[in-house]
DNA sequence: TCTGGGGTCCTCAGACCT
DNA sequence: TCTGAGGTCTGAGGACCC
């Protein structure tokens, strides 16, 4: 699901008989993937306008072509969608069901090849190298593969097939919707220097200025800028990069196995909140929804980070290492917690806060001192009964009683001893 | 126009150690 | 004992990705 597409002068040109030896990697797009897969249950609003997204203060998640001919685009704040594209059905997304189809559609990629990297739940690449011999060729592979998607999922996507990850993602956005796209090795330089700058992977909004700034506007300029004038503008790292991926050289396998770097969670607020208790709760809800999911991944993590966005979008981020890594809701609300009140915010207007855990380890590698607090063994025990509970009944079905409002079950209004 | 949520990577600065 | 260089770790922030 890119959010960036760009547009050939000639986007028709596409001879059947394209050469694709070498082109061994195929990136595969789901196209507008959470609106089509909502679109199954809903029939009726096929061919129609629909914005998949929500909330006051939400951004657009996904729309149909329909919704984008308006000019509805994905990550656009949904008031303006509305006011684009009046007429749009607007539903709720349904995650569960997301999964459910990703996981199907991932089945079919690797029922071709071993090597799929997934990106998203709606993306992945596929090295099809050691494939040829028994599915054919890389087009004929992809060919397979859409086919197989559309027939068993009900969906569409589209499919770049070339000789890096970087041209095959590229390609498959040239291919959109539900189209495939071959670049053969010796068109790939060709190709990408006809492209804007903010085509190559790593050039966002602010990068794109800076390119602009200097008089960088094509792909093409780019590749007969001097590394080192490149590196001196945005870095050693990124100027590097980015000449290289403007040759159209990028050397990164596809990797199927991946490991998390760290796990979070987040919370943007209906209305701006003040109050330090009220926040402490929030925080408690997010050490509680991210040490589940480092249990649930047998992870451990060493340092805990929160991040708290002010009402005028300004955000700034702490974090403490502790000595020992830990899984324990506890621990990482109590730091969260003197991380926060270590601001001193005297009742500063609060948009959003986040807890992030990050330097995770696999919780059986990690060092397990003698547990001298038998309250830390409480709790550790508590939080693992917790995650059985959830499993079994659904998550949320047991909580921190701070977070539970007598009589429904909602979260809510805040207690004043959350420790 | 008014900006979600879950991530990764990079840069820079300061602390600490050798 | 002091100082400087270099490496590593940590923390903060920014940019980017889907």
């Amino acid at each position: 699901m890119s959010r960036r597409q760009f547009r050939l002068d000639d986007p028709e040109a596409q001879p059947g008989d394209l050469d694709d030896t070498g082109c061994h990697i195929l990136h595969v797009d789901m196209d507008a993937f959470y609106a089509s897969v909502t679109l199954l249950e809903h029939p009726d609003l096929v061919g129609t306008p629909v914005i998949i997204g929500g909330g006051t203060r939400g951004v657009v998640l996904s729309a149909t072509y329909e919704a984008r001919r308006y000019g509805v685009a994905s990550a656009m704040p949904m008031a303006r969608a509305r006011r684009l594209c009046p007429q749009a059905t607007v539903l709720r997304p349904d995650h569960q069901r997301y999964a459910e189809v990703s996981r199907g559609v991932m089945a079919v990629f690797r029922s071709v090849t071993p090597l799929v990297e997934p990106l998203s739940v709606d993306e992945a690449f596929l090295d099809v190298s050691g494939s040829l011999r028994t599915h054919g060729r890389p087009t004929r592979i992809a060919h397979q593969v859409r086919d197989a998607v559309t027939d068993e999922q009900g969906i569409t996507c589209s499919v770049g097939v070339a000789p890096t990850k970087f041209v095959a993602k590229l390609a498959s956005g040239l291919a959109k919707p539900d189209g495939l796209r071959v670049v053969p090795v010796e068109d790939v330089v060709a190709t990408l220097h006809q492209l804007p700058v903010a085509a190559l992977w790593g050039v966002g909004d602010r990068t794109e200025e800076t390119l602009l700034r200097l008089g960088l506007r094509s792909v093409a300029d780019i590749a007969h800028t001097p590394v080192a004038t490149l590196q001196r503008a945005l870095g050693p790292a990124m100027g590097a990069s980015l000449h290289e991926l403007a040759w159209g050289r990028d050397p990164r396998r596809v990797t199927p196995v991946h490991v998390d770097k760290s796990v979070g969670a987040d919370e943007t607020f209906g209305h701006d909140i003040d109050d330090p208790v009220e926040i402490h709760r929030h925080l408690l809800g997010l050490a509680d929804r991210s040490t589940a999911r480092l249990r649930s991944q047998g992870m451990m993590a060493r340092t805990v980070s929160i991040k708290v966005r002010f009402s005028d979008f300004t955000t700034i981020t702490r974090a403490r290492t502790l000595r020992e890594h830990t899984d324990v809701s506890q621990d990482v609300y109590r730091t969260a917690r003197d991380l926060f009140d270590a601001l001193g915010l005297q009742r500063a207007r609060i948009r959003l806060v986040g807890v992030r855990l990050e330097g995770l380890q696999d919780a059986g590698l990690v060092p397990r001192q003698g547990l001298l607090d038998e309250r830390e063994h409480g709790w550790r025990d508590a939080e693992r009964a917790v995650d059985r509970a959830s499993a079994r009944f659904g998550a949320g079905a047991v909580r921190p009683a701070s977070l539970v409002r007598p009589g429904d079950g909602s979260t809510t209004t805040p207690r004043r001893d959350l420790s």
